[in-house]
DNA sequence: TATGTTTATGCAGCAGTGTTGCGTAAATAA
DNA sequence: TTATTTACGCAACACTGCTGCATAAACATA
């Protein structure tokens, strides 16, 4: 990794008054590698378990509450978390983007292009927020 | 519950080629019951801890296989089931209905009136399912 | 650069969730 | 009614996620 991206970490860290730690830039850093959706257990493989599993969850639910990242629904029992746009704030947060699974290579990607369609509710539902997670086979897999 | 839903809860098990147990039709009527999704915890408070966990894990998993019923992705560790209408089968499965997920009860219903929208991908990759989960006020809490 | 304060980390331990193996009990087929 | 197949219940285990507390690191201030 170039020493410009470990710069603009260092910045999201600070735009989001958060203290510049090792477990904290690692864990960016492997967001920003990975290019799309990880699990808590990805964490403890990538980064050769050189974090407490604690300190991972707690890294996790920091970035979660300061809108750096957000989770997308699995039909598992783990969380898969992924690197929001700079427009998402701690105060604003949205992800208008759909997420796709691949069933071949398992990985789960951000589609940031893809706009999730309006969606017409039936009288008396009101809706906050709207995920979308596309499976199939992706462009690498095919 | 009336006879005549117990009646035909044997028969969607016969349907499937499932023995009558028990613990099957006690699901089944549940999920009938409910009128909308379940996770695990659901049925051993439902149904009062009259059925081991393994047997409740195991079951729901058989009507997976099935097609009987389906899971909703959540961005929580638990895992959702629900009724398939009966269009469902063993070998030509799919949901095209929406999810809803109200913030207020925590229920999680389906929508099926409501159509999943036409979602136009990138090249080079294949859609098989589209889940859509929404989230927000339902009508009962508004 | 040194120091005090705040914040994050690591460890131990706990609770919840889901799985496997195996002997027994129940359901189906004959 | 009996034989065979299938499901159930128990014990034990692995994995995931959380909390409390002592220690270590990061930051702000001088």
């Amino acid at each position: 990794m170039s020493n410009k991206t470990k710069a603009s970490i260092t910045d999201m860290l600070r735009a989001s008054n958060l203290s510049i730690t090792d477990t904290r830039v690692k864990i960016l850093e492997l967001f920003i590698d990975s290019n799309g959706a990880l699990e808590h257990s990805s964490f403890e493989k990538l980064a050769g378990h050189s974090f407490d599993r604690v300190t991972v969850y707690r890294t996790l639910q920091t970035f979660l509450d300061k809108g750096i990242i957000h989770s997308i629904p699995t039909t598992d029992t783990s969380i898969r978390y992924a690197l929001c746009k700079s427009d998402c704030s701690e105060h604003d947060h949205h992800d208008h983007h759909i997420h796709f699974k691949c069933e071949e290579c398992g990985n789960t990607i951000c589609l940031d292009e893809t706009t999730v369609p309006e969606i017409q509710l039936p009288k008396g539902y009101a809706a906050h927020n709207i995920d979308v997670v596309v499976s199939g086979v992706c462009k690498e897999c095919k």
